[in-house]
DNA sequence: AGTCAAAAGGTCAATTAAAGTCAAAGTGCG
DNA sequence: CGCACTTTGACTTTAATTGACCTTTTGACT
């Protein structure tokens, strides 16, 4: 871990830890001269490692007074609400399964997730009729939207 | 064994044995000039014995900064089955959930994982009746042992 | 209001530092 | 011999880092 990237990552990350609100402020160039790099190195690993797909927000303001601001977002909750949307008493466990492959290629779930969570489907489909089916699976689904990571 | 290939192979497995944590980082070409062997060797070496089928995880970066980090993932399964053994019909829902936590602390599941398979065997408790409930709740169990990372 | 300079942050292309790929050549055993 | 496994190195791809130059924003001074 002795690249710079990483080290400015850790840094970034540890500042919004120490933040209850999971958003933080600051100048780009005061930031570049404490971990003495270049400033541009701060905007590359903003690009690189605060994106959108790993759940941060990042804007900023140029001029006097500029700043950088970093915020996390549960990005997936949206995304798992809009799985579960798709599930109703039509559906079938094959279309369900694709709905599961969507999101764990999104990175949204690992395939250990991904295992689990086809086989309780499976286990569903197989004891429980199609009305009663539908919340139990939006239910699971949801059951992991809400959780995050570790 | 006095071919190269397994030399690095003892090489590293030496190195991982003197982690406590099962985990090793390093430097391809570091390696290569300590081992006086061909970088690509490394990497020959990685892919045909440090394979997920035995029971190795190798993840790597490019570039500047670039590392190699090769886990040994633990033999879950014969706690997992261990947790599974524990599970007959007169075991309740609650003392199920206190085996999952048992698991979780232990780094054998994740808190996401953990809450899934909870889900899912409160699903299975209210629907379910209990000679029929054990095999289920044993398969889903046994379906995170059976799953490697990522 | 208009202008201008200073103070931010952004872009991009060039450079350097890894690791990966793959085909070809070598080795050794049944 | 023939086949499977090794070994190598030239070439490819990816990542990180920097610095020169660009754009936006503000505020002070006409």
């Amino acid at each position: 871990m002795n690249n710079l990237a990483d080290v400015i990552e850790q840094w970034i990350l540890r500042q919004m830890a120490s933040e209850q609100d999971e958003i933080i402020m600051l100048r780009r160039n005061e930031m570049a001269e404490e971990l003495a790099c270049a400033p541009s190195q701060i905007t590359y690993v903003l690009s690189t490692r605060f994106t959108i797909e790993r759940g941060f927000i990042v804007e900023s303001r140029r001029g006097s007074g500029g700043f950088v601001r970093i915020a996390r977002i549960p990005v997936q909750t949206i995304v798992y609400q809009d799985a579960a949307n798709q599930i109703d008493e039509t559906i079938s466990l094959e279309e369900v399964k694709v709905i599961v492959a969507r999101l764990r290629s999104h990175n949204l779930m690992t395939s250990r997730e991904a295992a689990l969570v086809c086989k309780c489907f499976a286990v569903v489909y197989e004891r429980i009729p199609a009305q009663e089916r539908v919340p139990l699976l939006k239910s699971l689904l949801m059951t992991l939207a809400n959780q995050n990571e570790v």
